[in-house]
DNA sequence: AAAAGGCGTTCCAATATTCGGAACAAGCGT
DNA sequence: ACGCTTGTTCCGAATATTGGAACGCCTTTT
């Protein structure tokens, strides 16, 4: 019953869809609480957004293996809520209205907005690229990003998605869970070899996860991308892992996140990292501690 | 049928159409397209992300009128799905799923990609802010933005809402509508009197929007913000109004968007904005051209 | 201390909604 | 014309949703 952590307890029923990246085995996977028919329709959404080109009914009925009377409902409701979009050639396509809702949560986080003069103090004393990111299930969402290069736009960072057990954001955050949550996430994790350094098992993700616990910082040693490299750090707010925040009840809706320094192999040896992990360590602190104050229980106020 | 603003509204469950029941005359007006749980859902979903901060139960339930059974419910499927998330003392934020969504959503969408070169050209030429938006509903989503002054952080506006009979760019495709849609759309709309030059009625708003549709560019003087003016022009894809596309079938699923040059008052005079109104037109005409070849049908195959 | 009240959560019978197989209606290709 | 594919609609059966009521927990009042 976490927010943000429980992944999928090994209920049964309902096979839901869940689908990542670029194509490839189209299992059925485990599925994740009942969230009832909103879960089945977000599948469907899920299916459609992240393919990489506008699906065709057929299509995505082959993806989602739902019966086709089913299907079509969740389809039209999609469509009809601004969700999904419907061309002519009747190819459907993530919805504007999907911007909307993000523009909300972004402009309104506020994680994102004390970090940022953290970030961009980060940025000046490194002059590489710095990210905001939080983890999901598996996966680390960029929340922000501060670079000097404006050629690649600014934007097109936020929101995008990349597996947790690759990246230094991710492997930073994983290292700050509690052992039930890291355990669930761990079980939910599937490892593609990106590179030629990328964690091929668990047994290698857990061992690099102690050593950073152990060191405060995680190095992505170009595991994601090759010729990319980063150094980044935790960052937790509220409880952060799971430990009861007022009062008996045992809540566990911290979020975990992180930071990172991310630079071209050619100019950013291991070495660099090495000096920059224990600046990037002191901001996400800086960060986790503005962030108890300007975040607590009651920051509805002073907003 | 809105399913954005109001959700149970206050007594309205007597509208139901049992079946056996005699003669239902087709009186309901603009016929509430039932996207069943989902709709509902997203209701709640669309009070919490529009509020100015995060709410607690007891304040969304003020707000929905809804039974607390079926309102805890709603918001916990909402949170296991991350569209919701719920902090340490209770109070629900955006999300951030939604953040992941709306990146697929954005670097994905064709006509953001055809447009910008021209909104470049269009930047250029005017010195002066330019905008893409889309037109849903009643209101104008911004898909694009180029500015030159950084301050302001670009994404900032990528999502934003505005109404659309108060903007130039609103304006500029509402006048672009079939009269069907533009009498749906006028329907729901309702009239908040931003500024002095603010329309409040619909009798002004289509009186504005036939001199638009004469003269093939909208202006804002200062209806939505004082001392902001713009100039913009409509966009309009595929059949874009309701024309039958291939086939028979009457689909209307074409894009209704805009155009337009912002900047404020002191520097940007109405004579200005008049001047400018050709080269709008002509950039969005070119927008349009591009996109009837880049978005065809058959869009799919050459990707 | 006890009572009263607010808040979030859980329970469960009634029922409205979803499910999903099958039939239907249009294209598309041969 | 024919078969085949694709998208849509139908309707009994299955089930998730509904919503009133009760339950803890905590805070405030008496």
């Amino acid at each position: 019953m976490t927010a943000i952590g429980d992944i999928g307890g090994g209920s049964d029923r309902g096979a839901r869809v869940e689908k990542g990246e670029s194509g490839e085995s189209g299992e059925s996977r485990a599925a994740a609480q009942d969230t009832g028919t909103l879960g089945k329709a977000l599948a469907v959404l899920d299916l459609v957004v992240n393919a990489d080109v506008p699906l065709r009914f057929t299509d995505i009925h082959a993806l989602s293996r739902q019966p086709r009377g089913t299907l079509h409902r969740h389809l039209s409701h999609l469509v009809q809520e601004g969700l999904l979009f419907q061309r002519a050639d009747l190819a459907y396509e993530p919805g504007l209205r999907l911007l909307a809702f993000a523009h909300r949560a972004w402009s309104r986080n506020d994680l994102r907005r004390i970090a940022r003069p953290h970030l961009d103090r980060l940025h000046a004393e490194t002059g590489e690229t710095v990210h905001l990111g939080v983890l999901r299930k598996t996966e680390i969402i960029y929340l922000d990003k501060v670079e000097s290069r404006q050629t690649v736009r600014m934007e097109s960072q936020i929101g995008r998605v990349s597996p947790a057990y690759c990246t230094g954001l991710g492997k930073a955050a994983l290292s700050a869970l509690s052992p039930a949550r890291l355990e669930a996430s761990l079980a939910a994790m599937s490892y593609h070899p990106f590179t030629a350094n990328t964690h091929r098992s668990k047994g290698s993700l857990v061992a690099d996860l102690d050593r950073i616990r152990e060191k405060g910082y995680a190095i992505d040693a170009e595991e994601h991308e090759v010729e990319i490299r980063c150094v980044a750090a935790p960052v937790t707010t509220g409880d952060g892992g799971d430990s009861a925040a007022t009062g008996n009840r045992a809540y566990q809706r911290g979020v975990i996140g992180g930071i990172s320094v991310t630079g071209p192999a050619y100019r950013v040896t291991l070495g660099q990292l090495e000096a920059w992990s224990g600046l990037v360590k002191d901001v996400a602190n800086a960060i986790a501690h503005d962030a108890a104050v300007g975040l607590g229980p009651v920051s509805i106020g002073d907003m």
